[in-house]
DNA sequence: TATTTTAGTGAACAAGTGTTTACTAAATAA
DNA sequence: TTATTTAGTAAACACTTGTTCACTAAAATA
């Protein structure tokens, strides 16, 4: 096996360590010695791959903003194969909570935690998904032949309540998350009918 | 001065200096030692207050609790005497993000930390919230003789725009926080609408 | 082949951690 | 007044932490 090969394979060790200590208590509590440890290997290794916590960290975030990435494509393959473009977003998006539950708490723990570099990169990550979301449902407003106005806003209310039901997912035992979900789509027609209808006062005050 | 006096008066100076610490750091990396300097103070001081770092942080969620009450009363008193609500509520919540950044903190960032009895006491005082502002939108579906359907699941959407934005606003600077509250008020707008014009549906179609 | 690079190691470091101990001085109770 | 309770202390404990160092063995290069 080639040197780069096993290089980026501890890496990948120690990426895996991390993100399995972050599900027993964040990542601010979080030490190099206990990420060596649990990948086994000698805390010294760890400066050969990353020079800082903080650096680890980034790569970290990296992999969060590629989960979101993965998590759009999905939903969009499905959407074109069930046609139902909410219930089935919503699905894919619970699916990726219950299996990349530490990413996720990555994102919504140091989204507000002490590193600043964490806070804006995810912001970044997030701030992204908005921006996919809103291009999609503009696509969706032309196709079917409404206005949702200032489509971003609405972007930005459905981000907001489909993370932060992400957040109650993540410690909801499985048999109750169907009725979470429930609530959630409930939640996410409310903000399009609502911005449809004011999309269409504001149409008829210009006109 | 009363010798109880005098421990309650330490043992506020202990969570006051916790609480300034969280805002340079979240909960997590703060160590007990940190916070009796900060607080002028020996180590062994501490242990006449909490047993625990997990007992000072119990101690902080219940100034959250506090902060959410003292939070809705004057959002109440604002709008009786001003009568716009939404625009009102976003007032004053913005307010108390502003000059409570680091319970705010607290209460968003150990929603998902390591500690199970935060979490779930975080949890149970945003419920709480999600409740009062369930009974004030009934109330106001009553006054206007319109219906939202079930206003809990208006009132849920709404939390989780309004503590959104609260995360960002905590750092945008104060100049750009004004624009960050029209989106929000607009998003608010939308999901009473979207309520309203569900509700009337589902009424249409039982009768 | 011989030489250089380098991923990973083990030992050591200074510094910080939580917690316990016996102690002081002042407020309370007798 | 004298005796007791107690909020706060200083010192010590056994650990863990981040970081550096000289070193090895194996892969890459010459």
């Amino acid at each position: 096996m080639t040197r780069r090969e096993r290089k980026a394979q501890t890496r990948r060790t120690l990426i895996e360590a991390a993100l399995c200590l972050i599900e027993g208590g964040g990542f601010a509590g979080l030490s190099l010695r206990e990420v060596t440890r649990q990948a086994g290997v000698a805390p010294a290794t760890f400066y050969r791959h990353f020079s800082d916590m903080e650096d680890l960290g980034l790569a970290l975030i990296d992999e969060v903003g590629l989960m979101l990435r993965q998590l759009m494509r999905k939903a969009r393959k499905r959407i074109s194969e069930t046609g139902s473009v909410t219930r089935t977003s919503v699905n894919v998006f619970m699916e990726f909570v219950q299996s990349n539950g530490n990413l996720f708490r990555l994102l919504l723990g140091e989204r507000i935690g002490n590193t600043p570099s964490f806070r804006s990169a995810l912001q970044a990550e997030l701030n992204r998904f908005t921006e996919e979301l809103t291009e999609d449902l503009e696509r969706q407003a032309v196709r079917l032949k409404t206005s949702l106005g200032d489509p971003s806003i609405a972007a930005e209310a459905i981000v907001a309540v489909v993370f932060s039901a992400g957040v109650e997912a993540l410690d909801t035992p499985g048999h109750r998350c169907q009725q979470l979900m429930e609530r959630l789509i409930l939640e996410i027609r409310m903000i399009l009918t609502g911005a449809a209808v004011m999309a269409k006062k504001n149409q008829a005050k210009i006109e």
